[in-house]
DNA sequence: TCTCTTTACGTGTGCGTTAACGGAAGTAGT
DNA sequence: ACTACTTCCGTTAACGCACACGTAAAGAGA
């Protein structure tokens, strides 16, 4: 009934060894006969062996494995929830011997390249990062990475190195269901814009292409009338957002793809356009349940920061500690805010509730 | 800078006592002095004593815990997902002493009320169940709670018994949800309908009823024309969802809460009003797919079936193995499936990659 | 034949915690 | 004063694994 897993002494004994012997085997370590080897590996394998997750921690404590964590610290529920991603899987990792040492930054790409070579200097065996400067970053991933050095990036990606793995939302898919969600929102041949931070950035910029061609794709006729670069900055987006609504009288939609939606919000509400003009957003903050409450904000695109920062810290302490391989590329599923949702997210939700962190997984 | 965790031992020198007597302070055992318990409390305290739960694992592996698990084994996707889901779990705490005995039913509530019996005989730590007849049910859910068997319940709930947590995704939300986003997709002063399984089932009835309320809160001048009660049969779905279709021709949306959604498709396919009529489902399997990519079905509402077998199994065994309080009430944030992000749900990928099971979170 | 390596194993220790066991000091009963 | 019992605390053996260390046996060189 309750049959108890065959541990290493099992397998010693049912290939008629020492525990010695099987341990060898088992890690491939040398002063062991190749004949002795395969007996041991197969009677581990009918055994179905496999080790003792709680006892290897226990055991393995005199090597420590270190993680470094390089995510700003900015004052931004995104981020807020990032670390508290990190930080609760860095929690359950703390008794099986994984330490973290953590670099915020002031803001994303602050004194990054500086920061990144004070890690490396430190030797440690894996870096979890948001790379805020992808191009002048990439060539110290890549040396970590030469060194032997396991980076992650999350969140954001530095596509030209060699980062052994990456958790986000594909900005691609994020503009495509935000294209897809407009599109059924306005009627065909409906015209709708976009407001994006900095077109220069790579994501913004491809979350707009996705945007683009998801809407075109799935609403006939319809046409895109302009794409607003605000910069983010939070008069630039109100003023331009503005002169948006005044050219554009029949405007449908809009769709922002940055973080600076309160002053489009505040825009529409001036124009009284509130709730005429199908708006989507991207990521949720207290400050916007309001707007989501009152139909200004139709949807918003949720890319689950806490989940990301999870996922980062998984994949690569998993990796450290137990060997499993890094996933390349761990693409999240982003969700959808609505009214009726929203107070299930966690950045809504009183900080008493979410402090159950052990079960928040989204 | 790497400093180790304060153990037992680290306490037991700071109170200048004997790890024994350390461990009977901290787990309030007898024998122990009231002075001498608090003077190593305080040192704990400040010491920021944690115990190291690998070691604990190891330790107390003489008395293992019994966790009993009674889901149905229909040929569902959704169930499939939700063994899948407590499997992955289950996995993870083999190393900790915690073993599961599995009862499966051939279908919602077969045979639930025999197997229950069998399992309360056999007197396990806890039980994890999808309640399929809760009425009967909550008198042996209530017993096993007074004889000190933890219940859980998921995916359905027997919301008279004294069970100790539900994990589920709130079905006056998930018609909420549907009712919200239904109302963004038509015209104000559209009518819609329902076709919902059987009403006599909580579970089908409050979803209908969230979608109501939710989608008259959402839809200026909107109407329900009608709800369908197709008793979960194919040919029943369709031929009263072309009635349905025949007496309103101006009919907007359908919203259908039962899994059979694919004869409302052809029904649909049958009467050319495929696009024109928005669909919204509920779950998602394989055969939906085609009808997502080609607009018949607008949306889906995903309730993460992995995810709730994953968060049940979690909570029974961390109450069970480290004493963390069960949550009353767990509610999923459920998804919606469109044609952009259809891609990424478990459901439509390949067993290959899905067989990288640590990272699956959704 | 006697040493000196090398090869291929077995043995022992420690990781942090739990819990059974043992023992010293004190108290009560006769 | 002797036993019997209670209270309070220290000691120690597991748990499964990793790894350092010890050690026979076989082979090489004198």
């Amino acid at each position: 009934m309750t049959k108890k897993r065959a541990g290493i002494q099992d397998v010693a004994a049912a290939s008629r060894v020492s525990i010695g012997t099987v341990d060898r085997a088992l890690h491939g370590r040398p002063e062991i006969s190749e004949a002795t080897r395969q007996r041991v590996m197969r009677a581990a394998q009918n055994l179905g062996y496999r080790p003792n997750l709680a006892a290897r921690a226990l055991s393995g404590k005199k090597k420590r494995i270190r993680i470094a964590v390089c995510i700003p610290r900015e004052i931004h529920y995104f981020y807020d929830q990032l670390w508290a991603g990190v930080h609760t899987e860095a929690e359950r990792w703390a008794d099986f011997g994984v330490t973290f040492e953590y670099h915020p930054l002031k803001e994303l790409g602050a004194r990054e390249i500086a920061v990144l070579e004070k890690i490396l200097q430190s030797n440690p065996d894996g870096i979890v990062l948001t790379p805020g400067q992808p191009e002048q970053a990439s060539a110290l991933i890549t040396r970590a990475e030469t060194q032997g050095v396991r980076v992650i990036c999350v969140s954001t990606d530095a596509p030209a190195s060699r980062r052994s793995g990456i958790v986000c939302v594909d900005p691609l898919l994020n503009g495509a269901l935000a294209g897809e969600l407009m599109a059924k929102f306005v009627q065909p041949g409906s015209s709708v814009a976009a407001v994006t931070g900095m077109l220069s950035t790579e994501d913004h910029a491809r979350k707009t292409e996705g945007f683009t061609r998801s809407f075109f794709q799935h609403c006939p006729k319809g046409s895109m009338v302009g794409v607003v670069e605000a910069h983010e900055h939070k008069q630039e987006s109100f003023q331009r957002t503005k002169e948006l609504l005044a050219r554009f009288d029949s405007l449908a939609g809009i769709y922002v793809n940055t973080v600076n939606c309160l002053p489009v919000c505040d825009a529409l509400a001036a124009c009284k356009m509130t709730g005429k003009v199908k708006l989507i957003t991207t990521d949720l903050f207290r400050e916007m349940v309001p707007f989501l409450k009152d139909g200004t904000i139709a949807a918003s695109i949720y890319q689950h920061p806490f989940q990301q920062g999870r996922l980062a810290v998984a994949a690569l302490a998993q990796h450290l500690a137990q060997g499993v391989p890094i996933p390349p590329r761990r693409h999240i599923n982003p969700s959808i805010v609505f009214s009726s949702n929203v107070h299930l997210f966690r950045e809504v939700q009183e900080p008493a509730n979410v402090a159950a962190a052990e079960f928040q997984f989204q």
